[in-house]
RNA sequence: GGUCCCGUAGCUCAGGUGGAUAGAGCGCAAGAUUCCUAAUCUUGAGGCCGGUGGUUCGAGUCCACCCGGGAUCACCA
């Protein structure tokens, strides 16, 4: 369906009628640009005051010739200038129908598709193989989810890739400490070579006990070590036991990860990890080599990235790490293949890694390399950094005890504490336990979901539990109490024998409501060049404010209320609720029924 | 020391590409339900936008320099 610029937003149709108008007195278009407005009316142009310097006229004056021209558009029902030559813009009511026709007919709701269509890797998620999953997880999965759904409406065709850990130090770890546990497993036997079970010798609860045990005993123990180094090179040496043993950790890691990002209602479409690119690794860097690209340094392979680094003084950006002095590949060089194997095996015009700020070093090592290498243009990769959890000290979240907090330990509390408020308002009384506990749970996830994505992506926030847990306010349960209220309606309204018919915004509420429906697309578009998605956030929960302020306006089923005005109201709610639930939806937020 | 991020209401944060009297939420004060879910709505108090200069008709927004907080700086991932 093509969409003509006139009917993309009522500012854009205002921008191009003021467009016009500076152009018919020899001025550029660009002048005629509407904003929004939260003075007097709810549009500005601030052209006038620009335009003088060029026009050689006073703001006041060409304010003045602008609003004279725009007499008798049936688009404006009023133009006025205020204060050193601002024009203020009302919309006309036939402006706003036509509008409001056009979204109820449209299936996307007033969201237009990207003008560029691109291949576009997401990487999120940042789970490890053999490590539970914890708090620090939850803004990369719920970013980057929310990054995903929204390009992928945008248009765009968008992959998503969870990258394990799988091959550094930890995998050494957790060999060598099994091997300590269970020195007798036929993976352990070097002069086996194949023919392992088929089951795997650890669980997710063994792997998570074993990690941190190597861990803690290698931190003070350089023997203890070693043995996990010696381990590490092995595994990467390719020998048998160690890649089976692996592609156990591996299997069994998939699993619960699934859960808990399924949990959370996080997909992948890949699942791939470092060991994945391990192939690659040799005949990569032998072209890097080739391509004179590469130093060696201290025993170590490097590839400089900044000219005017300098070691002795710590300034600038230290070289890449593609080989340690030890031989073991490193974590540069892991994410260097996979962006080798990304260009082989998908070519994306563009890659996002949803990833902790604090890496953002690390990025822009490894951009620096693959634009040295050739493969990528630097704009082609973006390090979309996060600022971390903090606790109410401003310190990285933890629990009252010190330690990390599990991510299933968080959704829970939240839920709990989302079916205890359920309890209190006694609404839910009648509904089955099932209904019950899928309430609780969307409540619960929407809180935490909505709590973490509203901040602006860069900046630390502050996990305040009971904050949180008080669904009032800019909250997830607001926004789906918003969207609840309007289901209730509808069903309401069907069993009254009222249909959905004609929208006539004319009550104030009312046309505030359109006018909030009207920057959906504009919302979308911003949320995609800045990949914030806060500002989706923003979008929808003005939306449930204007749903509000209506609902608490205009009765709908009211007795008193005329048929026609009924059938209006019954269907501008109900447009309403498609565009909350698209865009709660492309923020990974699900709706209940009722709650 | 180098690089990057941050500093806006008592608290947590927005601020659409430089515009008028700087906005939300929480908290505080006061009010609203014979009527579609009060997890709601309305009203009010509360600000030298870290500081000083600069660019501009106009700066929370752009530039420079300070002050304060955080992250990070080659063989962990």
């Amino acid at each position: 369906m093509s969409q003509s610029i006139m009917s993309q937003s009522i500012l854009q149709t205002l921008s191009v009628h003021l467009g016009t108008a500076f152009s018919a007195i020899n001025l550029p278009a660009e002048y005629g640009r509407v904003t929004i407005s939260d003075k007097s009316a709810p549009f500005q142009c601030n052209g006038a005051m620009a335009a003088a310097k060029l026009a050689k006229k006073s703001p006041r004056d060409i304010a003045a010739l602008i609003v004279q021209r725009l007499a008798g558009n049936t688009d404006i029902a009023l133009a006025e200038i205020a204060g050193p030559g601002f024009i203020n813009l009302t919309p006309s009511d036939i402006l706003l129908k036509s509008r409001i026709d056009d979204l109820a007919v449209d299936a996307r709701v007033g969201a237009i598709k990207a003008d560029v269509l691109e291949k576009i890797v997401v990487d999120f998620g940042g789970a490890n193989v053999a490590k539970p999953m914890h708090v620090g997880h939850l803004r990369s999965a719920v970013i980057g989810e929310a990054l995903k759904r929204l390009l992928r409406f945008r248009g765009h065709t968008v992959i998503g890739d969870v990258h394990l850990g799988d091959w550094g130090l930890q995998m050494g770890h957790l060999i060598s400490e099994l091997q300590e546990e269970q020195p007798d497993l036929i993976y352990f036997d070097a002069g086996v070579k194949n023919g392992y079970p088929e089951d795997s010798p650890v669980t997710m609860t063994d792997m998570s006990r074993l990690y941190p045990q190597a861990s803690a005993k290698s931190k003070n123990d350089p023997e203890r070590l070693k043995k996990s180094q010696i381990a590490t090179a092995e595994l990467q040496a390719g020998r048998p036991g160690y890649r089976a043993l692996l592609e156990h950790f591996i299997r069994v890691s998939i699993e619960y990860l699934k859960k808990g990002y399924g949990e959370l209602g996080v997909e992948y479409d890949l699942w791939k990890g470092e060991a994945s690119v391990d192939p690659l690794i040799g005949g990569m860097i032998d072209a890097m080599k080739a391509q004179g690209i590469t130093e060696e340094s201290d025993g170590a392979l490097i590839i400089p990235v900044d000219d005017n680094y300098d070691m002795e003084k710590r300034k600038g950006i230290p070289p890449v790490m593609l080989r340690a002095r030890t031989g073991a590949v490193l974590y540069h060089t892991t994410d260097l293949a996979t962006l080798l194997d990304r260009k082989n095996e998908i070519n994306p015009d563009l890659i996002l890694y949803v990833v902790d700020q604090r890496q953002a070093t690390h990025f822009e090592q490894v951009f620096r390399a693959a634009v040295k290498a050739g493969w990528y243009k630097r704009t082609q990769l973006e390090h979309l950094g996060f600022g971390t959890v903090n606790g109410k000290d401003g310190k990285p979240f933890t629990t009252r005890a010190g330690g990390v907090l599990k991510l299933s330990d968080l959704t829970e509390m939240m839920r709990t504490a989302a079916a205890e408020r359920l309890e209190k308002s006694g609404i839910g009384q009648d509904f089955g336990s099932v209904e019950r506990a899928d309430i609780a749970n969307k409540v619960g996830m929407a809180a935490l979901k909505f709590a973490d994505l509203q901040n602006q992506r860069t900046t630390n926030y502050v996990f305040d539990v009971e904050r949180f847990v008080s669904f009032e306010g800019k909250t997830g349960p607001y926004l789906l109490y918003a969207a609840v209220r309007i289901k209730s309606l509808l069903r309401k309204a069907s069993k009254a024998g009222v249909e959905p018919g004609e929208i006539i915004p004319l009550h104030q509420a009312e046309q505030r409501l359109v006018l909030t429906l009207d920057g959906f697309n504009r919302a979308l578009a911003s949320a995609e060049a800045k990949r914030m998605p806060h500002i989706l956030c923003d979008h929808v929960y003005t939306l449930a404010q204007a749903f509000s302020k209506f609902y608490a306006d205009c009765p709908v089923l009211a007795d008193d209320v005329p048929n026609d005005l009924k059938s209006s109201r019954l269907a501008l709610a109900a447009l309403t609720l498609r565009q909350l639930e698209l865009g709660l939806n492309l923020l990974g937020i699900e709706t209940p029924e009722r709650m």
